[in-house]
DNA sequence: AAGCAAATCCGACTTTTATCAAGGACACAG
DNA sequence: CTGTGTCCTTGATAAAAGTCGGATTTGCTT
């Protein structure tokens, strides 16, 4: 049943059973197959989207079609709060990186929630603050580190343990609209950092060899 | 008296006058010096911050000093919300850009009024929404587009009836901190304006000239 | 197993952005 | 008015990032 499903969303954790069922009667259930369109970008509020399963991905696209990545949404994980919060059409265009179901609540109904629940209101500041935090990073990294830093970065934050799993839809062209470049310069960084012996790219994984001295690339350089 | 100050405040306007009689006791006033500190990016979280006269900048500096202006603070604004309502140290350093007066309130006080009041919890989430979309558009600009097309668009954006006032501090050091570049670029982008016949800069201002022209370089070629 | 499309890799080249050095204009304080 | 900063300007140079054409490999489908 929907209630159960999404009462396993963090985001919505506060929420007590009867307000999660009538949230499951309105809301709707939607599957989208990989590198299909979520929302895009400029369209009309479509409401609250949460992940039940699967991978997406919000986007800002040039008229040149070059790509950033803003974020990588996963099971779990809520998207198109700004457009719900702020009133204004959706910021970005989301698009699924695999086959997922989500699920979407009309913008009334959680401005409403709100109203009645301070702790609802609570964790989406919460949330909302977080997202702020992450852009902020995003900013530094595009503006005041070079692509081989930030690439270091991404790889450091992703590794679980030394060793990076790379998705099925994490192919390098992913990773440089990740961290703002294109396909060619992150292939070259990625090289360089092989022959420099700090890490190990094999099939679907990436190995940080040297971690100490991965982290030295990942700082600036004054 | 504080309490009447604040009310001014548009962040606080949802608040009846018991609430900002309240708040005007355990608000605390400071005076800063043009080119001081306000807060240190990184340290513990000092409280919501209230404007009330004046100019702040908050600030991403790197290592090697370079600067990215994230956002500039005018009369009524309010900043660090968001170590605030993430409950992190400040993201970011904010330093004041003239003499400015600033209040600031102990973030629990925040919290739990936020707690008895659904208007102010929908105004701090819009507000945090619009930062997103500050943040969005920054980012994209930064990735997406030439340091000339985000000039054109700051000028554009800026501009009031085709002519743009500039402060004091509004050196082209700053512009430049602003659009995530260095002066001497900055610099070169605005002759290069000059020479197109677009734009006439003069002493305190500066004059657009040609604004479908202006249009036509903030949008990506092509 | 063959074929096809996507992903990776590579070298040469261009454009954009940053850096360095140094001269000139302006603004403010004494 | 006279110095002393900061800000603006400019050319030469260097570094970073992006582009292009094409060679390989890989993964998936038929």
């Amino acid at each position: 049943p929907a209630a159960q499903i999404l009462s396993a969303v963090p985001y919505l954790a506060e929420l007590d059973a009867a307000t999660l069922e009538t949230i499951g009667r309105v809301a709707v259930r939607h599957k989208y197959d990989a590198g299909q369109m979520v929302f895009l970008g400029g369209e009309p509020c479509a409401g609250l989207c949460i992940v039940q399963q699967g991978w997406l991905k919000a986007v800002k696209i040039s008229p040149a079609g070059r790509e950033q990545v803003l974020r990588v949404i996963g099971p779990g994980e809520v998207c198109n709060e700004i457009s719900v919060f702020a009133g204004t059409p959706n910021p970005a265009t989301v698009m699924a990186l695999e086959a997922a179901t989500v699920w979407t609540i009309r913008r009334e109904t959680i401005l409403s929630l709100m109203d009645e629940s301070p702790s609802l209101a609570r964790t989406v500041t919460q949330n909302l603050a977080a997202r702020v935090l992450n852009l902020l990073t995003l900013v530094e990294d595009l503006s005041l580190r070079t692509v081989e830093e930030r690439l270091a970065r991404l790889l450091l934050q992703q590794a679980d343990e030394g060793t990076l799993h790379r998705r099925r839809w994490a192919t390098q062209t992913e990773m440089a609209a990740r961290i703002g470049t294109v396909p060619d310069v992150l292939n070259r960084a990625l090289r360089g950092l092989v022959e420099e012996g700090l890490i190990r790219v094999k099939r679907h994984q990436i190995q940080i060899l040297d971690p100490p001295g991965l982290e030295a690339k990942a700082t600036p350089q004054d």
